[in-house]
DNA sequence: CTCAAACCCTGCCCCGGGGCAGAGAAAGAC
DNA sequence: GTCTTTCTCTGCCCCGGGGCAGGGTTTGAG
């Protein structure tokens, strides 16, 4: 006869449903077997359970959590419709998104199905950051790229590595970076700012150098490997701008460029540059 | 300078890899800081491990587990592009079916939005089952299904609960099932046996009853719930056929039905019946 | 009735981290 | 040089179970 004392092994194979499940569903309070022998702990399920049980499975395999899954069943039996529906439609909305982000994923792989390409990728995925205030050493200055990268951050580094600096405890704090005031890419007469974070009390022999604190900002954050050259920053602010404007952000300015290693040290190949376009809000 | 002393902090706001994430690549070996200090247990990264960091998280993103990341890392670094080209290949294959069993999810929710017909469902997904021989009390009848199925459920219990079968300490140890020896439903003329599972030597007065030992079988179990009518079961049979026809396995015979609670006990809209068709193989 | 096989129990480690606690270390301000 | 803030450390619990170990229970066969 059904004697509504099924055990956990045939109660399993009825339901299919894992036995490492049932105990876990038990645990959680989601199933509880009809009858638990006190002394020897064993589980025994009645026949009505099977349903139940079987309500699990389809929930579990339509996504939900057990947590989830724990609130359907309550509201099921206190006849709140309401609740259920809501609980699905966004279970519903998720496994869209989840879809969606799937689908991108694999057309990434199609593309990159020779991953050749996939691991040379020089530029990697924009993201939002928050930029804190800090102190630096900077110098302004107008001319090509390489004239006021180079030259300025060789005087800016010369004033911070003078014995006078060095003995008053003047230290470096952080990366060399550079600001660009024009809103676009200027071959010749780009306006530029070469920046050290620095601590300390510098001592200043050229008034053209100031120290100053760079306001705090929420920027777009990009980096960049290769070269200090156009082509491929233009990449990284390609993908940058692309970005905010997906996710509809206002880009203000100026654009930042983190210079992460030393170029006198490091294979032209191997530079890593973090680009940072400052947005509002 | 980029003194390729990158604190934890840091490195996480420049890969945005979280902490956790980075501990866990640490003792995973994964991603090992460069420099450990060995009394306080600070990580400190290095420039060039951006890059690697970079990668790990593309990866992740793609899907693919800390294991096949180490896996890909080292026969990247091997120069093995065959491994690669295997390993993305078979997670796209992956992300492929796992799209489509999301969308299957999502149909499903939609077609079910208004989900009184999901619970109402009284039919649960079709599943492949071993069922083991087990030794029965049996009669085999022609008839309409209600006659020889309440006549003879009937009369085997009637032996069965005998005051010699009792003495004799035999036992029932399942559920009553019945087997189906046409290939098809028949209003009328149905060739029937019904079964019951006992342990024991049992007295049997009339000798068209008989002990004997159903052979173990691999079935396509559905459960069904409801009253014992044609129309529900073959929806259940339907099912259960389909599911058979998919997996490409042959049906063979003859179906058991298992009546998993007492039909004067229970209401018939809460009747529990399992469907089991015999496959080959 | 006894004995072995089958069954069931709990508890631990695993995935890939998120979240939180308490404690020690580094860094900035004075 | 001190003090406070910020950072970082380890370790535990969580998801939803799978897998395995070691030990008690039930059952079926003789």
């Amino acid at each position: 006869m059904p004697s509504d004392r099924i055990t956990i092994g045939r109660f399993s194979s009825l339901t299919f449903l894992s036995q490492k499940a049932l105990r876990h569903y038990d645990r959680k309070g989601i199933l509880v077997p009809g009858i638990k022998d006190r002394f020897t702990g064993y589980r025994y399920y009645t026949v009505p359970q099977i349903e139940s049980a079987l309500k699990i499975k389809t929930l579990c395999n339509l996504g939900f959590g057990l947590a989830e899954i724990g609130e359907i069943l309550s509201a099921l039996s206190s006849g709140d419709k309401e609740a259920v529906r809501n609980l699905i439609a966004r279970r519903h909305r998720e496994t869209l998104s989840e879809i969606e982000r799937l689908e991108k994923i694999t057309s990434l792989m199609i593309e990159n199905r020779d991953f050749s390409e996939l691991f040379a990728m020089n530029v990697s995925e924009p993201a939002i950051k928050e930029i804190p205030a800090m102190r630096v050493l900077s110098g302004r200055r107008t001319g090509t790229y390489e004239e006021v990268c180079s030259g300025v951050s060789t005087a800016l580094m010369g004033i911070l590595l003078s014995p006078e600096n060095r003995k008053n405890g003047v230290v470096i704090t952080g990366p060399c970076l550079s600001l660009c005031y024009d809103g676009e890419y200027r071959e010749t007469d780009a306006d530029l700012e070469m920046a050290i974070p620095i601590h300390g009390q510098v001592a200043i022999p050229d008034p053209s150098y100031t120290v100053r604190t760079l306001p705090a900002v929420k920027v777009v954050s990009v980096v960049y490997k290769g070269p200090y050259e156009h082509e491929g920053f233009a990449v990284a602010f390609e993908n940058a701008f692309r970005f905010a404007a997906e996710k509809g952000f206002e880009t203000t300015g100026p654009d930042r460029q983190v210079y992460l290693n030393n170029p006198d040290e490091t294979p032209a190949e191997e530079l890593l540059t973090e680009v940072q376009i400052p947005i509002a809000g």
